[in-house]
RNA sequence: CGCGGAGUGGAGCAGUCCGGUAGCUCGUUGGGCUCAUAACCCAAAGGUCAGGUGGUUCAAAUCCCCUCUCCGCAA
């Protein structure tokens, strides 16, 4: 069977790995063209690219999807199926159709529930103990297709946007190649995905990385593990950002205290704990714009912050 | 050449503008106090101030030039 396979990202990465140590044909790999990445504009593959180029797997990167710029090529690759993975692009119907079995979805959680861009890091930040990858016949909706096959898994308390990324691409991997012996052995049986629990998660945004201290410990807890190790939580002090990059909810009761909302707490020796609409959390490893990680404590040690000082 | 911050004992910083004894908070090591301690007291070790063995100067962490590295923004 000929497999077309677009994805991006790191996400995309393992089950990509799976499919070719597999040995399933892989006759094309699409991925979104090199983009200017960091400081000085250095133009930066993507790491499926990365992966393809290493194995000598046939590579192009259209910059748009539409008939006048694609269909040539999908025309000339003629694959049985595509496999989407986090690609980054909308697929027009044309390309969803043409494929014998159509275009298969790695998901990162179960659906219907977190819909779009950034299930995973949606998951985490509402606080959900369960997630999982879905595979899903693509029709033209956004991830609203037929559930083919799903794999669940627990997120931890500790777990982060990275851990649960890892599980969840490895989860992917394994789900993909399953389903692809499924189609072989034509035992595959779609389901309609349910009506309710539909949640869309949205792209993270600048925005969703600004701490609110008119929230929970809980809540920030979740925010800030949620986009840690990257984009990583942020909040301000003395105007100067400060990424959060690990927390922990030392208290999720309401005290009635008289401190601010976002003011340092008086805190054992070294520790930075910080009051929230809701309970007290505690920064663990942060970063000040300009500087590397580091403990909190170094803030004590280095004059940078004092109890009292407010957070915004 | 996208904009900006930074490199000083093991960690985080001050000192740089205005050149003149290497400083602070912590950690480490040793000792003391204590029923005890991550607390307190005393003492010590540890730095060619990113690099150029660059320029200016009687004298450079500090001023000028070049290089390297790290980080924030933006994309």
């Amino acid at each position: 069977m000929k497999i077309m396979y677009m994805g991006t990202p790191d996400f995309a990465v393992e089950p990509l790995k799976a499919l070719y140590y597999s040995g399933h044909e892989i006759c094309s790999v699409i991925t979104q063209p090199d983009k200017p990445k960091g400081r000085g504009y250095g133009l930066t593959p993507p790491p499926v690219k990365v992966f393809a180029l290493d194995n000598n797997l046939e590579i192009n990167q259209p910059q748009s999807l539409k008939k006048i710029f694609f269909e040539e090529y999908l025309k000339k690759i003629s694959p049985d199926v595509i496999i989407v993975a986090a690609y980054g692009k909308i697929l027009y119907p044309y390309i969803i159709n043409y494929p014998k079995h159509g275009c298969l979805n790695i998901h990162a959680s179960i659906l219907p529930r977190h819909r779009g861009a950034a299930p995973i890091q949606r998951a985490i930040m509402e606080g959900d103990t369960k997630t999982g990858v879905t595979i899903m016949q693509m029709d033209c909706g956004i991830d609203t297709g037929e559930i083919l096959y799903k794999l669940e898994c627990d997120i931890s308390e500790n777990d982060n946007f990275e851990t649960v990324h890892n599980k969840l691409s490895e989860l992917g991997a394994l789900a993909i190649i399953e389903v692809l012996n499924m189609i072989n052995k034509e035992t595959l049986n779609p389901v309609k995905q349910e009506d309710y629990g539909v949640s869309y998660a949205s792209k993270i945004e600048n925005e969703d990385c600004l701490i609110d201290f008119n929230l929970s410990s809980v809540q920030i807890y979740n925010q800030i593990r949620a986009l840690s190790p990257v984009p990583l939580a942020y909040t301000t002090l003395n105007n100067k950002k400060i990424k959060i990059i690990e927390a922990k909810v030392i208290s999720s009761i309401n005290d009635d205290s008289s401190y601010d909302i976002g003011e340092v707490l008086p805190a054992p020796k070294g520790k930075l704990y910080v009051k929230c609409l809701t309970g007290i959390i505690e920064f663990i490893t942060i970063q000040p714009e300009g500087k590397r990680n580091m403990k909190a404590s170094d803030l004590f040690n280095g004059r940078y912050i004092n109890n009292g000082d407010k957070f915004k």
